[in-house]
DNA sequence: CAAGATCTTGGTCGTTCGACCAACTTTGGA
DNA sequence: TCCAAAGTTGGTCGAACGACCAAGATCTTG
Protein backbone atom coordinates (compact mmCIF):
# COMPACT_ATOMS: atom_id res chain seq x y z
CA UNK A 1 0.00 0.00 0.00
CA UNK A 2 0.80 3.40 -0.46
CA UNK A 3 3.32 5.29 1.90
CA UNK A 4 0.04 7.01 4.29
CA UNK A 5 1.03 9.44 7.21
CA UNK A 6 -0.37 8.02 10.76
CA UNK A 7 -3.53 10.69 10.75
CA UNK A 8 -4.39 9.73 7.30
CA UNK A 9 -4.40 5.82 8.08
CA UNK A 10 -6.32 6.38 11.68
CA UNK A 11 -9.25 8.05 9.81
CA UNK A 12 -9.38 5.42 6.89
CA UNK A 13 -8.89 2.56 9.84
CA UNK A 14 -12.22 4.47 11.52
CA UNK A 15 -14.07 4.89 8.26
CA UNK A 16 -13.41 1.20 7.75
CA UNK A 17 -14.42 0.13 10.90
CA UNK A 18 -17.67 1.98 11.14
CA UNK A 19 -18.72 0.52 7.43
CA UNK A 20 -17.91 -3.03 9.01
CA UNK A 21 -19.98 -2.43 12.58
CA UNK A 22 -23.14 -0.94 10.21
CA UNK A 23 -22.73 -3.94 8.24
CA UNK A 24 -22.00 -7.41 10.47
CA UNK A 25 -21.91 -6.02 14.00
CA UNK A 26 -19.72 -5.09 16.63
CA UNK A 27 -19.16 -8.72 17.52
CA UNK A 28 -17.65 -9.67 13.83
CA UNK A 29 -15.78 -6.34 13.64
CA UNK A 30 -12.69 -7.91 13.97
CA UNK A 31 -9.11 -6.24 13.29
CA UNK A 32 -8.68 -8.65 10.80
CA UNK A 33 -12.12 -7.42 9.32
CA UNK A 34 -11.60 -4.03 9.59
CA UNK A 35 -8.47 -4.41 8.03
CA UNK A 36 -9.56 -6.30 5.45
CA UNK A 37 -12.35 -3.28 4.68
CA UNK A 38 -9.66 -0.80 4.92
CA UNK A 39 -7.28 -2.61 2.67
CA UNK A 40 -4.23 -2.78 4.62
CA UNK A 41 -2.29 -5.68 6.32
CA UNK A 42 -3.36 -6.31 9.84
CA UNK A 43 0.31 -4.99 10.94
CA UNK A 44 -0.89 -1.42 9.98
CA UNK A 45 -3.76 -1.34 12.38
CA UNK A 46 -1.59 -2.44 15.31
CA UNK A 47 0.64 0.88 14.14
CA UNK A 48 -1.89 3.38 14.26
CA UNK A 49 -4.00 1.72 17.22
CA UNK A 50 -2.29 0.16 20.38
CA UNK A 51 -5.00 -2.09 20.75
CA UNK A 52 -8.84 -3.38 18.90
CA UNK A 53 -10.82 -1.15 21.88
CA UNK A 54 -8.81 1.76 21.39
CA UNK A 55 -9.83 1.65 17.84
CA UNK A 56 -13.50 0.93 19.12
CA UNK A 57 -13.26 4.22 21.43
CA UNK A 58 -12.12 6.42 18.68
CA UNK A 59 -15.10 4.97 16.39
CA UNK A 60 -17.18 5.98 19.42
CA UNK A 61 -16.16 9.40 19.48
CA UNK A 62 -16.50 9.97 15.84
CA UNK A 63 -19.95 8.70 15.56
CA UNK A 64 -21.14 10.17 18.47
CA UNK A 65 -20.09 13.51 17.12
CA UNK A 66 -21.59 13.00 14.11
CA UNK A 67 -25.21 11.71 15.98
CA UNK A 68 -24.89 15.28 17.53
CA UNK A 69 -25.41 17.27 14.73
CA UNK A 70 -27.51 15.15 13.86
CA UNK A 71 -29.77 15.68 16.86
CA UNK A 72 -29.25 19.24 16.43
CA UNK A 73 -30.60 19.04 12.93
CA UNK A 74 -33.88 17.09 13.53
CA UNK A 75 -35.34 20.51 14.89
CA UNK A 76 -35.21 22.57 11.50
CA UNK A 77 -34.06 26.27 11.22
CA UNK A 78 -38.04 28.27 11.18
CA UNK A 79 -36.51 31.11 9.38
CA UNK A 80 -37.51 29.90 5.66
CA UNK A 81 -41.26 30.82 6.49
CA UNK A 82 -41.92 33.93 8.99
CA UNK A 83 -44.82 32.69 11.20
CA UNK A 84 -47.73 34.00 10.20
CA UNK A 85 -50.40 34.84 12.39
CA UNK A 86 -52.82 32.64 13.83
CA UNK A 87 -52.38 29.14 15.10
CA UNK A 88 -48.45 30.15 16.18
CA UNK A 89 -48.95 26.95 18.78
CA UNK A 90 -49.35 24.83 16.00
CA UNK A 91 -46.69 25.92 14.58
CA UNK A 92 -44.45 24.78 16.75
CA UNK A 93 -46.02 21.25 16.65
CA UNK A 94 -45.71 21.50 12.85
CA UNK A 95 -41.80 22.29 13.12
CA UNK A 96 -41.42 18.92 15.34
CA UNK A 97 -43.82 16.94 12.81
CA UNK A 98 -41.34 17.73 10.10
CA UNK A 99 -38.01 17.40 11.98
CA UNK A 100 -39.24 13.37 13.74
CA UNK A 101 -40.27 12.65 9.85
CA UNK A 102 -36.89 13.80 8.14
CA UNK A 103 -35.59 11.69 10.95
CA UNK A 104 -37.70 9.17 10.35
CA UNK A 105 -36.77 9.28 6.76
CA UNK A 106 -32.85 8.68 7.25
CA UNK A 107 -33.93 6.07 9.78
CA UNK A 108 -35.64 4.11 7.12
CA UNK A 109 -32.67 4.69 4.58
CA UNK A 110 -30.52 3.24 6.18
CA UNK A 111 -31.32 1.68 9.38
CA UNK A 112 -27.78 -0.20 9.13
CA UNK A 113 -26.58 2.92 10.41
CA UNK A 114 -28.57 3.74 13.73
CA UNK A 115 -27.83 -0.34 14.84
CA UNK A 116 -24.60 0.55 14.52
CA UNK A 117 -25.21 3.11 16.77
CA UNK A 118 -27.21 1.15 19.49
CA UNK A 119 -24.93 -1.46 19.24
CA UNK A 120 -22.07 0.98 20.14
CA UNK A 121 -23.86 2.31 23.19
CA UNK A 122 -24.27 -0.98 24.28
CA UNK A 123 -20.28 -1.81 24.06
CA UNK A 124 -19.66 1.62 25.50
CA UNK A 125 -22.48 0.70 28.66
CA UNK A 126 -20.56 -3.08 28.80
CA UNK A 127 -17.26 -1.36 29.12
CA UNK A 128 -16.26 0.12 32.71
CA UNK A 129 -13.89 2.74 31.45
CA UNK A 130 -16.25 4.85 28.74
CA UNK A 131 -19.43 4.78 31.30
CA UNK A 132 -18.52 7.81 32.07
CA UNK A 133 -17.56 9.49 28.68
CA UNK A 134 -21.20 8.26 27.78
CA UNK A 135 -23.21 10.33 30.70
CA UNK A 136 -21.02 13.50 29.39
CA UNK A 137 -21.85 12.41 25.76
CA UNK A 138 -25.47 12.67 26.34
CA UNK A 139 -25.29 15.23 28.51
CA UNK A 140 -23.65 17.06 25.92
CA UNK A 141 -26.46 16.74 23.39
CA UNK A 142 -28.85 18.18 25.41
CA UNK A 143 -27.13 20.77 26.24
CA UNK A 144 -27.14 21.18 22.18
CA UNK A 145 -30.57 20.85 22.10
CA UNK A 146 -31.77 23.47 24.71
CA UNK A 147 -30.64 26.64 22.31
CA UNK A 148 -32.37 25.10 19.20
CA UNK A 149 -35.32 24.93 21.00
CA UNK A 150 -35.33 28.17 22.28
CA UNK A 151 -34.61 29.50 18.98
CA UNK A 152 -37.44 27.14 17.61
CA UNK A 153 -39.87 28.47 20.24
CA UNK A 154 -38.95 32.04 19.73
CA UNK A 155 -39.40 32.22 16.28
CA UNK A 156 -43.18 30.18 17.03
CA UNK A 157 -43.48 32.68 19.39
CA UNK A 158 -44.26 30.71 22.22
CA UNK A 159 -42.35 29.43 25.65
CA UNK A 160 -42.25 26.39 27.65
CA UNK A 161 -44.15 25.82 30.53
CA UNK A 162 -41.18 23.31 31.62
CA UNK A 163 -37.43 24.02 31.92
CA UNK A 164 -36.61 23.77 27.83
CA UNK A 165 -33.76 20.92 29.42
CA UNK A 166 -36.34 18.42 30.23
CA UNK A 167 -37.77 19.40 27.00
CA UNK A 168 -35.15 18.16 25.14
CA UNK A 169 -33.98 14.67 27.30
CA UNK A 170 -37.93 14.32 25.92
CA UNK A 171 -36.79 14.83 23.00
CA UNK A 172 -33.76 12.27 22.72
CA UNK A 173 -36.37 10.09 25.03
CA UNK A 174 -38.53 10.25 22.21
CA UNK A 175 -36.23 9.74 19.47
CA UNK A 176 -34.56 6.88 20.86
CA UNK A 177 -37.95 5.04 21.72
CA UNK A 178 -39.19 5.77 17.92
CA UNK A 179 -35.63 4.43 17.00
CA UNK A 180 -35.88 1.11 18.82
CA UNK A 181 -39.56 0.67 18.60
CA UNK A 182 -39.19 1.34 14.61
CA UNK A 183 -36.16 -1.09 13.91
CA UNK A 184 -38.17 -4.08 16.00
CA UNK A 185 -41.46 -4.42 13.62
CA UNK A 186 -40.50 -2.27 11.05
CA UNK A 187 -43.80 -0.69 10.61
CA UNK A 188 -43.20 2.72 8.70
CA UNK A 189 -47.26 3.83 9.28
CA UNK A 190 -47.73 3.41 12.79
CA UNK A 191 -44.10 4.83 13.58
CA UNK A 192 -45.24 8.12 11.83
CA UNK A 193 -48.88 8.04 13.69
CA UNK A 194 -46.61 7.78 16.88
CA UNK A 195 -44.59 10.45 16.55
CA UNK A 196 -47.63 12.99 15.05
CA UNK A 197 -48.70 12.11 18.76
CA UNK A 198 -45.36 12.64 20.06
CA UNK A 199 -44.41 16.11 18.22
CA UNK A 200 -48.69 17.04 19.37
CA UNK A 201 -47.71 16.42 22.51
CA UNK A 202 -44.56 18.08 23.12
CA UNK A 203 -45.91 21.31 21.31
CA UNK A 204 -48.55 21.00 24.09
CA UNK A 205 -45.82 21.62 26.64
CA UNK A 206 -45.09 25.18 24.87
CA UNK A 207 -47.63 28.33 25.66
CA UNK A 208 -48.48 31.12 23.08
CA UNK A 209 -46.45 34.17 24.07
CA UNK A 210 -48.25 37.43 24.56
CA UNK A 211 -47.93 39.69 21.28
CA UNK A 212 -46.31 42.81 23.14
CA UNK A 213 -43.57 40.51 25.03
CA UNK A 214 -42.35 38.61 21.58
CA UNK A 215 -40.05 41.87 20.54
CA UNK A 216 -38.97 42.03 24.54
CA UNK A 217 -36.00 41.34 26.37
CA UNK A 218 -34.91 38.21 25.77
CA UNK A 219 -32.98 37.87 22.27
CA UNK A 220 -30.11 36.09 23.74
CA UNK A 221 -29.74 32.94 23.22
CA UNK A 222 -30.45 31.31 26.38
CA UNK A 223 -34.24 31.97 26.53
CA UNK A 224 -34.38 33.26 29.92
CA UNK A 225 -38.36 33.46 29.75
CA UNK A 226 -38.12 29.82 30.29
CA UNK A 227 -35.84 28.22 32.81
CA UNK A 228 -32.41 27.66 30.70
CA UNK A 229 -30.92 26.51 34.05
CA UNK A 230 -32.99 23.24 34.07
CA UNK A 231 -32.44 23.09 37.82
CA UNK A 232 -33.98 21.27 40.33
CA UNK A 233 -37.28 23.47 40.69
CA UNK A 234 -40.46 21.56 39.45
CA UNK A 235 -42.12 22.88 36.66
CA UNK A 236 -45.01 25.16 38.02
CA UNK A 237 -47.92 26.01 36.00
CA UNK A 238 -49.20 29.38 35.99
CA UNK B 1 -23.33 -33.99 38.31
CA UNK B 2 -26.45 -35.91 38.99
CA UNK B 3 -28.57 -37.19 36.38
CA UNK B 4 -30.86 -34.80 34.53
CA UNK B 5 -33.77 -35.31 31.95
CA UNK B 6 -33.24 -33.20 28.82
CA UNK B 7 -36.49 -30.92 29.64
CA UNK B 8 -34.99 -29.36 33.14
CA UNK B 9 -31.36 -29.27 31.67
CA UNK B 10 -32.63 -27.27 28.85
CA UNK B 11 -34.62 -25.33 31.72
CA UNK B 12 -31.08 -24.95 33.90
CA UNK B 13 -29.14 -23.98 30.83
CA UNK B 14 -31.43 -21.09 29.79
CA UNK B 15 -31.53 -19.85 33.20
CA UNK B 16 -27.89 -19.70 33.26
CA UNK B 17 -27.26 -17.81 30.15
CA UNK B 18 -30.04 -15.29 30.90
CA UNK B 19 -27.13 -14.81 34.25
CA UNK B 20 -24.42 -15.15 32.26
CA UNK B 21 -25.35 -12.65 29.12
CA UNK B 22 -26.94 -10.09 32.17
CA UNK B 23 -23.61 -10.09 34.12
CA UNK B 24 -21.64 -10.17 31.09
CA UNK B 25 -23.22 -9.21 27.74
CA UNK B 26 -23.66 -11.42 24.93
CA UNK B 27 -20.53 -11.32 23.54
CA UNK B 28 -19.05 -12.82 26.60
CA UNK B 29 -22.14 -15.32 26.55
CA UNK B 30 -19.83 -18.49 25.18
CA UNK B 31 -20.74 -22.05 25.25
CA UNK B 32 -18.35 -22.52 28.17
CA UNK B 33 -19.13 -19.91 30.34
CA UNK B 34 -22.58 -20.94 30.25
CA UNK B 35 -21.88 -24.70 31.27
CA UNK B 36 -19.67 -23.20 33.57
CA UNK B 37 -22.40 -21.03 34.98
CA UNK B 38 -24.81 -23.87 35.24
CA UNK B 39 -22.02 -26.19 36.83
CA UNK B 40 -21.90 -28.72 34.00
CA UNK B 41 -19.35 -29.61 31.27
CA UNK B 42 -19.53 -28.26 28.07
CA UNK B 43 -20.39 -31.45 26.32
CA UNK B 44 -23.55 -31.54 29.02
CA UNK B 45 -24.74 -28.56 26.47
CA UNK B 46 -24.18 -29.62 22.86
CA UNK B 47 -26.49 -32.68 24.20
CA UNK B 48 -29.13 -30.44 24.93
CA UNK B 49 -29.00 -27.88 22.25
CA UNK B 50 -27.68 -28.14 18.66
CA UNK B 51 -25.46 -25.03 18.89
CA UNK B 52 -25.12 -22.07 20.78
CA UNK B 53 -27.66 -20.33 18.43
CA UNK B 54 -30.06 -22.23 19.36
CA UNK B 55 -29.91 -21.87 23.17
CA UNK B 56 -29.31 -18.15 22.34
CA UNK B 57 -32.57 -18.21 20.50
CA UNK B 58 -34.75 -20.31 23.17
CA UNK B 59 -33.18 -17.57 25.92
CA UNK B 60 -34.69 -15.03 23.52
CA UNK B 61 -37.71 -16.71 23.69
CA UNK B 62 -37.53 -16.90 27.61
CA UNK B 63 -37.18 -13.38 28.29
CA UNK B 64 -39.23 -11.90 25.38
CA UNK B 65 -42.35 -14.15 27.25
CA UNK B 66 -41.36 -12.44 30.58
CA UNK B 67 -40.77 -8.82 28.69
CA UNK B 68 -44.34 -9.26 27.38
CA UNK B 69 -45.96 -9.90 31.43
CA UNK B 70 -43.62 -6.96 32.61
CA UNK B 71 -45.55 -4.55 30.25
CA UNK B 72 -49.20 -5.70 31.27
CA UNK B 73 -47.82 -4.80 34.51
CA UNK B 74 -46.89 -1.59 33.63
CA UNK B 75 -50.64 -0.50 33.86
CA UNK B 76 -51.52 -1.50 37.32
CA UNK B 77 -55.30 -2.32 37.86
CA UNK B 78 -57.39 -0.06 38.59
CA UNK B 79 -59.60 -1.86 40.83
CA UNK B 80 -58.33 -1.02 43.82
CA UNK B 81 -59.45 2.89 44.24
CA UNK B 82 -62.76 2.63 42.66
CA UNK B 83 -63.08 6.20 40.65
CA UNK B 84 -64.36 8.55 43.05
CA UNK B 85 -66.26 11.76 41.75
CA UNK B 86 -64.32 14.69 39.78
CA UNK B 87 -60.70 15.00 38.15
CA UNK B 88 -61.45 11.84 36.26
CA UNK B 89 -59.13 12.68 33.43
CA UNK B 90 -56.35 12.43 36.11
CA UNK B 91 -56.87 9.61 37.47
CA UNK B 92 -55.72 7.83 34.20
CA UNK B 93 -52.71 10.10 34.03
CA UNK B 94 -51.97 9.16 37.56
CA UNK B 95 -52.25 5.68 36.84
CA UNK B 96 -49.76 5.67 34.32
CA UNK B 97 -47.73 7.81 36.52
CA UNK B 98 -47.62 5.56 39.07
CA UNK B 99 -47.28 2.79 36.12
CA UNK B 100 -43.99 3.89 34.66
CA UNK B 101 -42.83 4.78 38.00
CA UNK B 102 -42.83 1.29 38.88
CA UNK B 103 -41.66 0.41 36.16
CA UNK B 104 -38.21 2.94 36.45
CA UNK B 105 -37.99 1.50 40.03
CA UNK B 106 -36.96 -2.08 38.63
CA UNK B 107 -34.94 -0.52 36.32
CA UNK B 108 -32.64 1.52 38.38
CA UNK B 109 -32.96 -1.51 40.94
CA UNK B 110 -31.18 -4.30 38.63
CA UNK B 111 -30.20 -2.36 34.80
CA UNK B 112 -28.47 -5.36 34.01
CA UNK B 113 -31.79 -6.91 33.20
CA UNK B 114 -32.71 -4.07 30.55
CA UNK B 115 -29.06 -4.10 29.12
CA UNK B 116 -29.76 -7.86 28.51
CA UNK B 117 -33.08 -7.54 26.87
CA UNK B 118 -31.56 -4.56 24.72
CA UNK B 119 -28.41 -6.59 23.35
CA UNK B 120 -30.46 -9.79 22.84
CA UNK B 121 -32.91 -7.21 20.53
CA UNK B 122 -29.91 -6.71 19.09
CA UNK B 123 -28.81 -9.89 18.39
CA UNK B 124 -31.94 -10.85 17.24
CA UNK B 125 -31.95 -7.95 14.49
CA UNK B 126 -28.27 -9.19 13.36
CA UNK B 127 -29.95 -12.39 12.73
CA UNK B 128 -31.98 -12.79 9.92
CA UNK B 129 -33.72 -15.94 10.39
CA UNK B 130 -34.99 -14.36 14.19
CA UNK B 131 -35.95 -10.45 12.49
CA UNK B 132 -39.58 -11.94 11.27
CA UNK B 133 -39.81 -13.28 15.01
CA UNK B 134 -39.10 -9.72 16.49
CA UNK B 135 -42.01 -8.28 14.32
CA UNK B 136 -44.49 -11.06 15.46
CA UNK B 137 -43.29 -10.52 19.80
CA UNK B 138 -43.70 -6.42 19.36
CA UNK B 139 -47.21 -7.21 17.61
CA UNK B 140 -48.12 -9.90 20.36
CA UNK B 141 -46.83 -6.87 22.80
CA UNK B 142 -48.97 -4.23 21.38
CA UNK B 143 -52.28 -6.41 21.57
CA UNK B 144 -51.87 -7.52 25.02
CA UNK B 145 -51.62 -3.81 26.02
CA UNK B 146 -54.61 -2.96 24.55
CA UNK B 147 -56.82 -4.72 26.71
CA UNK B 148 -55.33 -3.28 29.52
CA UNK B 149 -55.51 0.02 28.32
CA UNK B 150 -59.02 -0.69 27.54
CA UNK B 151 -59.70 -1.39 30.88
CA UNK B 152 -57.57 1.06 32.54
CA UNK B 153 -59.54 3.32 30.61
CA UNK B 154 -63.26 2.14 31.54
CA UNK B 155 -62.33 2.14 35.33
CA UNK B 156 -61.39 5.99 34.41
CA UNK B 157 -64.45 7.02 32.85
CA UNK B 158 -62.64 8.01 29.94
CA UNK B 159 -61.84 7.30 26.40
CA UNK B 160 -59.17 7.38 23.90
CA UNK B 161 -59.46 9.99 21.31
CA UNK B 162 -56.86 7.65 19.08
CA UNK B 163 -56.93 4.16 18.48
CA UNK B 164 -56.04 1.97 21.70
CA UNK B 165 -53.69 0.44 19.44
CA UNK B 166 -51.38 3.72 18.89
CA UNK B 167 -51.59 4.43 22.12
CA UNK B 168 -50.20 0.94 23.27
CA UNK B 169 -47.37 1.68 20.76
CA UNK B 170 -46.58 4.91 22.06
CA UNK B 171 -46.91 3.11 25.30
CA UNK B 172 -44.04 0.64 24.60
CA UNK B 173 -42.00 3.53 22.61
CA UNK B 174 -41.94 5.40 25.75
CA UNK B 175 -40.89 2.71 28.02
CA UNK B 176 -37.67 1.71 25.37
CA UNK B 177 -36.98 5.44 24.83
CA UNK B 178 -36.77 6.07 29.08
CA UNK B 179 -34.81 3.07 29.50
CA UNK B 180 -32.03 3.97 26.36
CA UNK B 181 -32.08 7.18 27.98
CA UNK B 182 -31.69 6.54 31.46
CA UNK B 183 -29.34 3.69 30.84
CA UNK B 184 -27.05 6.23 28.86
CA UNK B 185 -26.90 9.42 31.43
CA UNK B 186 -27.91 7.31 34.98
CA UNK B 187 -30.27 10.60 35.57
CA UNK B 188 -32.21 9.75 37.86
CA UNK B 189 -34.36 12.19 38.90
CA UNK B 190 -34.73 13.91 35.25
CA UNK B 191 -36.33 10.88 33.66
CA UNK B 192 -38.59 10.54 36.45
CA UNK B 193 -39.53 14.17 35.19
CA UNK B 194 -39.67 13.25 31.71
CA UNK B 195 -41.94 10.47 32.70
CA UNK B 196 -44.53 12.60 34.52
CA UNK B 197 -44.00 14.95 31.02
CA UNK B 198 -44.77 11.32 28.89
CA UNK B 199 -47.46 10.35 31.49
CA UNK B 200 -49.13 13.61 30.73
CA UNK B 201 -48.98 13.81 27.12
CA UNK B 202 -50.83 10.22 27.12
CA UNK B 203 -53.39 10.66 29.07
CA UNK B 204 -54.27 13.86 27.03
CA UNK B 205 -55.24 11.75 24.16
CA UNK B 206 -58.21 10.29 26.49
CA UNK B 207 -61.48 12.16 27.19
CA UNK B 208 -64.31 11.97 30.03
CA UNK B 209 -66.99 9.82 28.88
CA UNK B 210 -70.10 10.84 29.70
CA UNK B 211 -71.92 9.66 33.14
CA UNK B 212 -74.95 8.58 31.47
CA UNK B 213 -72.95 6.50 28.75
CA UNK B 214 -70.18 5.58 31.52
CA UNK B 215 -72.24 2.45 32.22
CA UNK B 216 -73.22 1.90 28.24
CA UNK B 217 -73.35 -0.93 25.99
CA UNK B 218 -69.11 -1.59 25.91
CA UNK B 219 -68.45 -4.13 28.64
CA UNK B 220 -66.63 -6.75 26.44
CA UNK B 221 -62.96 -6.57 26.47
CA UNK B 222 -61.92 -4.83 23.23
CA UNK B 223 -63.42 -1.02 23.97
CA UNK B 224 -65.92 -0.66 21.12
CA UNK B 225 -66.04 3.05 21.50
CA UNK B 226 -62.20 3.67 21.24
CA UNK B 227 -61.65 2.10 17.82
CA UNK B 228 -59.98 -1.29 18.70
CA UNK B 229 -58.61 -2.40 15.38
CA UNK B 230 -56.58 0.11 15.77
CA UNK B 231 -56.79 0.18 11.72
CA UNK B 232 -55.52 3.36 8.75
CA UNK B 233 -58.12 5.63 9.62
CA UNK B 234 -56.67 8.80 11.09
CA UNK B 235 -57.58 10.32 14.58
CA UNK B 236 -60.96 12.41 14.31
CA UNK B 237 -61.22 14.54 17.28
CA UNK B 238 -65.17 15.37 18.01
C1' DC C 1 24.88 11.66 0.60
C1' DA C 2 24.42 9.61 4.99
C1' DA C 3 21.48 8.33 8.95
C1' DG C 4 17.84 8.47 11.85
C1' DA C 5 12.92 8.57 11.89
C1' DT C 6 8.83 6.92 9.94
C1' DC C 7 6.21 3.69 7.91
C1' DT C 8 5.11 -1.29 5.79
C1' DT C 9 4.82 -6.14 5.66
C1' DG C 10 4.26 -10.96 6.55
C1' DG C 11 4.53 -14.18 9.88
C1' DT C 12 3.87 -16.21 14.51
C1' DC C 13 2.86 -16.58 19.10
C1' DG C 14 -0.84 -18.12 22.89
C1' DT C 15 -5.69 -18.11 23.79
C1' DT C 16 -10.43 -18.95 23.21
C1' DC C 17 -14.08 -20.33 20.61
C1' DG C 18 -17.94 -23.77 18.72
C1' DA C 19 -18.48 -28.29 17.58
C1' DC C 20 -17.78 -33.03 17.92
C1' DC C 21 -16.97 -37.80 19.63
C1' DA C 22 -15.95 -42.14 21.95
C1' DA C 23 -16.26 -44.24 26.20
C1' DC C 24 -18.69 -44.64 30.42
C1' DT C 25 -22.74 -44.75 33.79
C1' DT C 26 -27.43 -44.80 34.97
C1' DT C 27 -32.23 -45.78 34.19
C1' DG C 28 -36.39 -48.37 33.18
C1' DG C 29 -39.03 -51.69 30.69
C1' DA C 30 -39.17 -56.56 28.73
C1' DT D 1 -32.02 -60.31 35.07
C1' DC D 2 -30.73 -58.34 30.92
C1' DC D 3 -30.33 -54.84 27.54
C1' DA D 4 -31.43 -50.94 24.90
C1' DA D 5 -32.27 -46.18 25.63
C1' DA D 6 -31.02 -42.08 27.95
C1' DG D 7 -27.77 -39.32 30.04
C1' DT D 8 -22.78 -37.98 31.41
C1' DT D 9 -17.98 -36.95 30.88
C1' DG D 10 -13.40 -35.44 29.47
C1' DG D 11 -10.78 -34.73 25.69
C1' DT D 12 -9.75 -33.08 20.97
C1' DC D 13 -10.18 -30.79 16.56
C1' DG D 14 -9.84 -26.79 13.31
C1' DA D 15 -10.72 -22.03 13.02
C1' DA D 16 -10.56 -17.32 14.38
C1' DC D 17 -9.06 -14.10 17.49
C1' DG D 18 -5.83 -10.07 19.61
C1' DA D 19 -1.32 -8.98 20.10
C1' DC D 20 3.34 -8.81 18.91
C1' DC D 21 7.81 -8.64 16.37
C1' DA D 22 11.69 -8.58 13.20
C1' DA D 23 13.04 -7.11 8.94
C1' DG D 24 12.60 -4.43 5.08
C1' DA D 25 11.14 -0.09 2.54
C1' DT D 26 10.66 4.77 2.31
C1' DC D 27 10.88 9.42 3.66
C1' DT D 28 13.17 13.45 5.84
C1' DT D 29 16.58 15.95 7.86
C1' DG D 30 21.36 17.31 8.68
Amino acid sequence: MTRLPVPERRRALIAAAIRVVARDGVAATSTRAIAAEAGMPLGALHYVFVSRDDLLAAVIDTVTAGQRVAAESVLPHPDTQPPASGALLHTFGALLHTGLGRFLDLLEAEPEREVAVLELNLYTLRTPAMAGTMRAEYEETYQALVPVLARAARACRCASTVPLRDVARLLVTAVDGLTTTWLADRDCAATRRVAALVADGIAALFAPLAPDAAAGQGDEPGAPHDHPEGGLHHADHP
